[in-house]
DNA sequence: TATGAAATGGATTGGCC
DNA sequence: GGCCAATCCATTTCATA
């Protein structure tokens, strides 16, 4: 069951501003209320969409410190606690698994850079065997979650 | 003019779920609905809240391939250029001036390994001078956009 | 800036195509 | 899967503190 035209505009919409009323949304794509609402919740059903979420600017939160670290795990044993780790850590934004010299990519926001020297030496060398390599962030020029769709090539998950 | 505790309260709740009914999030903030719907437009007038995004599944809109691009400019001439190129690029959900060996730090979602390497050969390096490194993500274990709330730290922008 | 009540307008449900 | 109409419920406004 792939994606249709709708969709793809009911996405588009969306990712800009999720929080349209039903009939906005209705209205810009063409379709009633209740028929828009079908198809948002079956996108979210099927796990199309998986959230909505507000962008906090980090300057307000206190968080005017970005950097990526990039992590080698020395010891194969450490990779669950490092992941679990990683997982609870709210300063780690995100975590890829990368091709390259280094295993994992995180991205951090902290207060400053002693609050990443905390992040990094306290919380993630708490395992052994863990090698950083960070990269400081001196200003960011463009942010955004919005994925690139492309008409026509929507489709199942791994299809 | 610093945020609150139902400040707070209100974004932790709006970064979960920026769908909430202004009604749900009244009750869960222990406020009045008009009292709440206030506040919220408040912070996005102060610019707090900067918009509301849905999350969609980059694997749904073919997106499965996810790189790093770290990013030199040979020529101090090329900047402008380059940042209007990489603004224009869906494909570059993210640019970072950087510290370092690199200047710039892109994240990329695109279809395929070919994509990406469209993306760096036809669009980024359309202009002179832009070396770069590629790291390809493997395996996404963590991705958020929820900035870590700290209660006692919330600011103005800048203070 | 908060509350509560009244009025408005959007969301949801059900019948039907 | 979609539309329309009616009910239901949330949002907004306003008066008050």
């Amino acid at each position: 069951m792939r994606l249709d035209t709708y969709d793809n505009k009911i996405l588009t919409v969306l990712m800009e501003n999720a929080r349209v009323t039903w009939s906005d949304l209705a209205a810009m794509i063409g379709l009633s209320s209740p028929a828009t609402a079908d198809r948002v919740h079956r996108l979210e059903e099927r796990g199309v969409i998986r959230g909505y979420e507000a962008a906090v600017d980090p300057e307000f939160a206190g968080c005017s410190c970005t950097a990526f670290v990039a992590v080698t795990l020395e010891s194969a044993e450490q990779r669950n606690s490092f992941l679990n780790l990683v997982g609870n850590l709210a300063e780690v934004q995100e975590c890829h698994h990368i091709a390259g010299d280094y295993d994992y990519l995180l991205k951090v926001r902290c207060l400053n850079t002693k609050d990443l020297d905390r992040v990094i030496s306290s919380e993630l060398k708490r395992l052994t065997g863990v090698r950083t390599r960070t990269t400081i962030v001196m200003n960011t020029l463009k942010e955004s979650t919005r994925v690139p769709l492309k008409p026509d090539l929507f489709r199942e998950k791994g299809e």
